[in-house]
RNA sequence: GCUCCCGUGGUGUAGCCCGGUCUAGCAUACCGGCCUUUCGAGCCGGUGACCCGGGUUCAAAUCCCGGCGGGAGCACCA
């Protein structure tokens, strides 16, 4: 047992699991293989992860495909990777799919026990019934007559829709939505994996009762959502006179401007509308581990949010500011003039530029540039508008200027004209690499940068005066960042 | 409609179980100042909350009741 006096100074982190003995806990996250990781699964994924390191338990992961119409064959190995990403290592791993037969077993043990039944009525009036009250004689017929249509099912005399595996519950239970229960049902799509192998699949509730018991799951965590369906799966554990796992359910969470929805993004991924499953406008995981977004960051995000039942909002805001702390001292700094316009500087020399990869931080040494006079340089349209005729302010790193008309003039050196309110932008001279933004908005941001970016191919950068971004590299050399946050 | 869950500042969370130490802590956001050749980082300060109404009690964010508000489920999806 974990000493219960711990919660007094424990100010960090998740609060203790009742019944959890240290080296005993058995946690999983189960999702279904409809597509890869998004941040929602996430909370599940980190919540279950910490707790099983906080007991030294075992942490399983399970696939649940028992419904050949929800697979994409491509998520098997894609919620692999999602797991790894967060930082999550599986003890055991298991696909529902390969455990057909246990489920027919137990499917059988309850016909034969009276606590299943098999339903050939219209699905309209079955639900009618138990909703309002009304005999189902096929739920008093003996466990033989049950075996005897089980086996028909199984043998494809009914079409899909004829017949289901129902378990019993309680048709007096106050919630209609969990008196008696569909456990099977006939599918006649092919599996996705195993094929046409099989015509009859569990439902969630029926394979999720008995995995969680087979593999010996101690503590389930999931959303409020499933308050019912754990309320239907204890009929099983109860049914089978099983010791129930500990149950917790956490609040919703709402997420907005984010697309999570898999069909959604199926469907845009098929008309090209997203570059495909980590499309920064998405809020899968490979999305965030595109635009830089550290798994510790979301770690620590659902650490703080816990598990309570409340429904919350996602704050990108508290993300995005875990996340900066995390990248910013490893971020290099760089110039992206972004909409950049060319314009001419007059004056004479010779000026050399040595700015500091990271301010705080000048052992990663510099970006060096030199300047002769006159010359041209880039900077961003914003900036050459917001900047009056005569107006004195600074180029970063290099010198002063002044607009004059329609282009600058050099104006010396002298850094107190920052104190007096002067702007300083960011410039490139010369050499500029083609650069690509893509913002989380849909919006693409144009322009050039330095070309010390190239260091920083797979990396997070901050583009001064601009924000954080990952950045990568095209073919044809052009540098693509993925912008995080500010 | 029915069944169930929840209600601390803009957001998230601590405290609530075991009433006083809560003039309610922390984070984020916001505002102001300092620092800084980024609209980043850092430092300092500030605004801001116990849903409402009763009750119990010497004492309630904490216990009880009612109201109001929010959410979920009511699938042969997971």
């Amino acid at each position: 047992m974990l000493p219960e006096e711990k919660p007094k100074e424990e100010k960090k982190g998740l609060p203790p699991l009742s019944g959890a003995d240290v080296g005993k806990v058995r946690m999983r996250f189960a999702p279904g293989p409809s597509g890869p990781l998004h941040i929602g699964h996430s909370r599940a994924v980190v919540l279950n992860d910490e707790y099983v390191k906080m007991y030294k338990g075992k942490f399983i992961l399970r696939l649940e495909d028992t419904n050949p119409k929800n697979v994409l064959p491509e998520a098997y190995e894609m919620i692999k990777e999602d797991v790894s990403w967060l930082g999550a290592k599986w003890h055991e791993f298991y696909i529902q799919s390969d455990r057909m037969q246990i489920y027919y077993e137990h499917a059988r043990k309850l016909l034969e026990m009276g606590k299943a039944y098999i339903c050939t009525e219209d699905p309209e009036v079955w639900r009618k019934k138990k909703v309002h009250g009304g005999k189902i004689p096929e739920r008093e017929l003996p466990p033989e007559d049950q075996l005897e249509k089980w086996e028909k099912m199984l043998d494809g005399d009914y079409k899909p829709g004829e017949a289901v595996f129902v378990v019993k519950t309680d048709l007096n239970h106050p919630n209609p939505a969990v008196r008696d229960f569909v456990g099977f049902r006939i599918v006649e799509e092919p599996h996705p994996r195993i094929g046409d192998k099989y015509r009859v699949y569990p439902t969630y509730n029926f394979a999720v009762a008995i995995d969680d018991h087979l593999m010996g799951i101690t503590h389930v965590l999931r959303g409020k959502d499933h308050l019912v369906n754990t309320m239907r799966q204890e009929y099983i554990y109860e049914h089978f006179g099983w010791e129930k796992p500990y149950f917790y359910h956490y609040g919703l969470v709402s997420m907005e401007n984010v697309i999570l929805k898999t069909t959604v993004i199926k469907e845009g991924i098929k008309k090209g509308e997203f570059i495909g499953w980590d499309d920064p406008r998405l809020g899968t995981l490979r999305a965030l581990a595109k635009r830089g977004i550290s798994p510790e960051a979301l770690r620590k995000y659902w650490i703080d949010v816990g598990l309570k039942e409340v429904d919350i909002k996602f704050s990108w805001d508290i993300l995005y500011a875990y996340n900066r702390e995390l990248i910013d001292r490893k971020a290099n700094r760089y110039f992206f003039v972004w909409d950049p316009i060319k314009v001419r500087i007059k004056g004479t020399g010779r000026y050399e530029a040595k700015i500091p990869k990271h301010p705080n931080d000048l052992s990663r040494g510099y970006r060096v540039r030199t300047v002769e006079l006159p010359t041209e340089v880039y900077i961003s349209r914003d900036d050459w508008e917001s900047i009056k005729e005569g107006e004195l302010f600074r180029l970063k790193d290099l010198f002063n200027v002044k607009r004059v008309k329609d282009y600058l003039e050099y104006a010396g050196n002298d850094l107190s004209i920052i104190k007096r309110g002067s702007k300083i932008i960011h410039w490139i001279c010369g050499e500029g690499i083609k650069t690509v933004v893509y913002k989380t908005d849909g919006s693409i941001v144009g322009g050039i940068c330095e070309p010390e970016v190239l260091e920083s191919v797979g990396k997070v950068v901050q583009f001064e005066r601009f924000g954080y971004c990952r950045i990568e590299r095209l073919p044809d050399g052009t540098v693509v960042g993925y912008f995080a946050h500010s």
